[in-house]
DNA sequence: AAATCGACCAACCGCAAGTCT
DNA sequence: GAGACTTGCGGTTGGTCGATT
């Protein structure tokens, strides 16, 4: 059948197929994409194998290992710095892709907005509630339920899930309010859980703290802003607001970003037994396996 | 035990831009 | 130079899984 022929293929890729591209690699080199399709060795398009390729074929790609705090810090600096540009941030990050870092932010800045979301709406309430806590703590040195000595972190906030402890006596609680840059607003702890017990409070009017009673709950129009912040609360929270001092000292690139725009290359017939020129990007033990491409 | 929720991840889509014909 | 083709990138979506209620 005609439309059977043209019929493309989508969804999960399957091992028998994965092996097909691997060998197309391993022939060709990652590119021709479009050919993969052409000689009808498999019913995806090009660029769905590219990006299986890319993704999950390639070699010393770090998959299913989780963004260690250090490969954590590096994207939230490159991407106050670069934005939205996940390949490049990426070629800082060994196997890393860009579809890795771009999952990884994406999911950071929901977590982030939505504690930020939960913890407006619990400051719009826990401000007219007399009972609750984050009222009770408010004025310096009174009331100050006890904390826990030391709390563990998630994820949120740029802090990593591994062993981050941060200690606080109840006489710092007030003190130890986090400071949201630029924007006039402290970020307060809760009884020391991160999440849903942050409280956000809006400063910007006051410069006395120990007047702020009540929690100011944030616009719509903040809340946006703040979920967008590019460095959202991580220096806060690991280092001193006015800190001058960098954190961490940025990794080279693993690949080195192109500073021109982004472009594929198209290889010319010429080229194409030109040394494997294609090969300098990967390992050198990467190909041990592949056939040697013959040279005419 | 079932339902719900959030995190994570794989894959698709549209668009932009380089290359080829 | 123009149009077709190919590749790369960023945004988005949908599925899966584990934790929580």
């Amino acid at each position: 059948m005609e439309a059977k022929k043209e019929e493309i293929k989508k969804g999960p890729w399957k091992a028998e197929e994965d092996e097909v591209l691997i060998n197309h690699v391993k022939r060709y080199g990652p590119r021709d994409w479009s050919s993969i399709r052409s000689k009808g060795l498999l019913q995806r398009t090009g660029k769905s194998c590219r990006l299986r390729w890319v993704n999950k074929l390639r070699p010393n790609l770090k998959n299913g290992c989780k963004f260690s705090a250090d490969e954590e810090r590096v994207v939230i600096e490159l991407q106050s710095e670069f934005g939205n540009k996940w390949a490049r941030i990426a070629t800082y990050l060994p196997g890393r892709t860009d579809n890795d870092v771009k999952n990884f932010w994406s999911s950071r800045q929901k977590r982030l907005a939505r504690i930020l979301h939960n913890s407006s709406s619990d400051a719009s309430t826990s401000s007219f509630n007399p009972k609750s806590s984050s009222s009770s703590h408010r004025s310096k040195g009174k009331n100050v339920k006890p904390i826990r000595q030391s709390c563990k972190p998630t994820q949120g906030f740029g802090l990593v899930e591994e062993e981050v402890t941060v200690s606080y006596s109840s006489d710092q609680v007030h003190d130890e309010a986090l400071r949201l840059p630029d924007l006039g607003i402290k970020l307060e702890h809760q009884p020391f859980t991160f999440g849903t017990d942050l409280v956000l409070a809006d400063f910007s009017d006051s410069h006395d703290d120990a007047n702020q009673q009540a929690i100011i709950p944030f616009s719509p129009e903040s809340r946006e802003l703040l979920a967008r912040l590019d460095d959202p609360f991580y220096y806060d929270i690991l280092g001193p607001a006015d800190s001058s001092e960098p954190l961490f000292a940025l990794p080279q690139p693993f690949f080195e970003p192109s500073p021109a725009p982004r472009r594929c290359r198209h290889v010319s017939k010429d080229e194409e037994h030109d040394d494997d020129v294609f090969l300098h990007d990967f390992p050198a033990d990467m190909f041990d396996q592949v056939d040697p491409i013959r040279s005419p």
